[in-house]
Order: structure tokens, then sequence, then C-alpha cells
DNA sequence: AAAGTGACCTCCT
DNA sequence: CAGGAGGCCACTT
């Protein structure tokens, strides 16, 4: 399991309408203080199937990194799925934060497939 | 193989 | 709110 896998594994989980932090999800893969890594790990992001929009900085705020259109296209991703920014672009962290896994990491670990409760990442979407 | 540097960050002044 | 330092990983000497 590599590091940018870990990362993966856990941005999948995050429910749509939901969003959480480049530093919450380094920690739930098992790499606390990483979130810079982390950060790198969605900018190099070829699978589709992994929510990376869903991931902002600790401030609620999209940010800057990665191609030009990658922040809008970010921010247009969220809206869709009910998340609300304010004009100074900032969202309600409060409200739309994921609490986190519900289940220890370590049964997803052991198992091959991807458990069923995974939703795929653009459901509902286009 | 080891050290340096940069990155979509965070925390603490 | 701005600025600076810290920490993790990956890529490059």
């Amino acid at each position: 399991m590599t590091f940018k896998e870990s990362i993966y594994r856990v941005v999948r989980m995050i429910p749509k309408g939901k969003v959480s932090t480049y530093g919450e999800v380094a920690t739930w893969a098992g790499f606390p203080g990483a979130a810079r890594a982390c950060g790198r790990a969605l900018k190099e992001l070829e699978d589709p199937g992994v929510p990376w929009h869903r991931v902002i900085n600790s401030q609620g705020k999209i940010s800057g990194g990665g191609s030009l259109d990658r922040p809008s296209t970010q921010r247009t991703l969220l809206t869709v799925e009910g998340v609300k920014f304010r004009r100074s672009g900032t969202c309600d962290l409060r409200k739309h934060r994921w609490e986190g896994p519900a289940e220890p990491l370590e049964e997803i670990e052991s198992s091959e497939e991807p458990p069923p409760w995974i939703m795929p990442a653009f459901e509902g979407l286009e």
C-alpha cells in the first residue's frame, strides 16, 4: 500500500455533498501531518473514480494549485453537490465537513476488492 | 545511497 | 489577516 493509494482510499469514502481537508485525509490515511504531500497526491491523481474535488484546505477554501482550470472545476462540482460558497471563496466547513471514516481503516486494507458501500465518485453528475 | 528542494498545507505568532 | 516556520512525501541531484 503506497502513500498515494492510502490517500485515494480515504478520499473515495467522502460522501457526495461533504468535504474534507488535506490534513484530515492524510491523518485518516495513516500519515498525520502530511497535508502537503496529500495535496500533491491529489494533484497527480489519474484515477477518475476518486472525488478529489471534495478535498479543500483547512480554512474551507479551494486551493489554487494544479492546472489552471482545476479550481473552477472543483468549485463547480461542489456547487452541484450542494456545497455553498461565500463570496470570500470559503464554504461552511462546520456544515459540510465530513466526520471521517465510520469503519476502522484496517478492515478495508485487508480486503481485495473495494467494499460495495463506496459510491462511485461522480454518480448523479456528468 | 544521501542530501537537497519543492509542493493544491497547517499551525502558531 | 499576514508572515514564518514546521512536517510529510516524492523527485532530483
